[in-house]
DNA sequence: GACCCTCCCCTTAGGGGAGGGTC
DNA sequence: GACCCTCCCCTTAGGGGAGGGTC
């Protein structure tokens, strides 16, 4: 009987785990050494527990916790593991929800520096064919075009935490926009209208929170500046007026990417102002 | 501007994120409070700073570790965003086919115990259709029938590690089987042939190494117990001679399920003997 | 000489104190 | 009185030593 044991060496070779993961079991209870030598306190382990490390492999597989399974092979107890297999299942599912989100956003990030890449300079003016967009937002509490930064900070931090209420996920990865109502605009009133990122159709959420922007031709202008966009916006008016575009609908302010903030200017992006406008006599 | 600054609790607030959190990023040089009184050592932020921890949140969501966002924030280098971002979809993908796995293996087990709940007696007889299945398997390099427990768990210890090498996941989560070829088993020649797991048409591995089991009628006997099995096979094998039908396949040792494995008993097992048979006369 | 023992420190991203000074 | 500071300990599942005894 005895000369059937074996050191914790051979143990872990056997079963291809390492030795401190068997003196972490032994200290945790979930696999005691079949003896220990109480002089020299060496672990021989039974072959026959084999089976136990296999369970606590699946078990592990199972996606349970070291003290989760401990609680299981204690109490002994199939409906126990039921229940936690069960609780594992909705675990996965929201897991992959959460995975799924992410890998949206990473790709959203990665086409987003790609569009940066390619970005024209700054104050650069274009005519350019926007398709259908969906955007998800609010209305603007404050006008931040005559407050300062922190009035502009207060909206964002508005949407936001609409965002998060709506169980949107991943909500920094969206691009921000705000709008000027058409009137405003033409007349060169600077009244923030609304805040809202740009999203597709299949977004959660609150349904009326979410609008259309309709394709169309758009007079636009880049910028890499917050603080450029009053001078930038008059400049996109300037433009429309000397080709007689006509303006006809509202100024949307869209903020392309994130990734410009490495330093500590405040809020230094990549700004794309733009107009949709027709060409009617 | 000094009247600008906001100690950490404002900032906290103001960010939604907690106080130590700020204390760490502080610490890992994430985020540097704009300036810190030398006497009392208080923190203070600038609002612009806002701008940093959004980006941070936005490196968050996209799976970024904390040292991975230093890194990034310090060299302000886009091109190593982008590399980490390419990164983190491949890493994504193979959580993804982690967790798919996982799932599956979730879904094997809670069929398994309802299995086992409605299981009957041991010792029980039955003939009964069984639809067909696959196996993926390998010949047995030991016939433990004739050997002890040692030589079960090296044929076991082989399957495990062909399967690792083979690509598949969550290896405990699979049905384990093992088979004698007709021949041997109508002549009461315990003979072990193959050892594998049931598992379906769409799995990864060496194809050659898979083999289909047919359907159809099954005289099968329910054991709960590993040392049972050859006295269940003769039970079985009397069962078939008394009621005439033929033995028309391999018998199969088919493991029911894992989840018995809570004392330290040696592999106790819910056991379904089973071989196929037909009725002509 | 190879094996095993018990500490002890290290990894992530913070959370929750205790004990003491500060707005 | 509410706020902030610096330690310090705690969480997962082990991995990697150092220093010392054992097959």
């Amino acid at each position: 009987m005895r000369e059937e044991l074996l050191p914790i060496g051979k143990m872990a070779k056997l079963n291809r785990v390492s030795i401190p993961t068997l003196r972490l079991y032994d200290e945790k209870g979930l696999l005691k050494p079949r003896y220990i030598d109480p002089d020299t306190g060496y672990r021989y382990y039974d072959i026959n527990q084999n089976a136990r490390l296999d369970m606590i492999a699946y078990m592990k597989e199972l996606g349970m916790s070291l003290s989760e399974i401990a609680h299981a092979l204690q109490k002994e107890d199939i409906t126990l593991v039921e229940e936690i297999l069960s609780r594992k299942n909705e675990q996965i599912h929201e897991q992959m929800r959460q995975l799924k989100a992410r890998h949206d956003a990473v790709e959203r990030a990665i086409m987003s520096i790609e569009r940066y890449r390619k970005s024209p300079a700054t104050g650069t003016l274009s005519l350019e064919y926007i398709d259908r967009r969906f955007v998800w937002g609010i209305p603007c509490s404050t006008n931040f075009y005559s407050g300062d930064i922190h009035s502009y900070e207060k909206v964002l931090r508005e949407l936001r935490l609409k965002l998060e209420e709506s169980g949107f996920q991943q909500i920094h990865s969206y691009n921000i926009g705000t709008s000027i109502t058409r009137e405003n605009f033409v007349n060169g009133q600077f009244v923030a209208n609304r805040i809202f990122i740009f999203t597709n159709r299949h977004t959660s959420g609150d349904q009326s929170a979410m609008h259309m922007v309709d394709s169309g031709m758009y007079a636009c202008i880049y910028l890499d500046n917050y603080d450029d966009e009053v001078s930038g916006a008059g400049m996109l008016l300037d433009y429309c007026r000397e080709n007689q575009y006509q303006i006809c609908g509202d100024y949307l302010c869209e903020v392309m990417t994130g990734f410009q903030v490495f330093d500590n200017d405040p809020r230094r992006m990549f700004l794309r102002l733009q107009v949709p406008v027709s060409f009617e006599k």
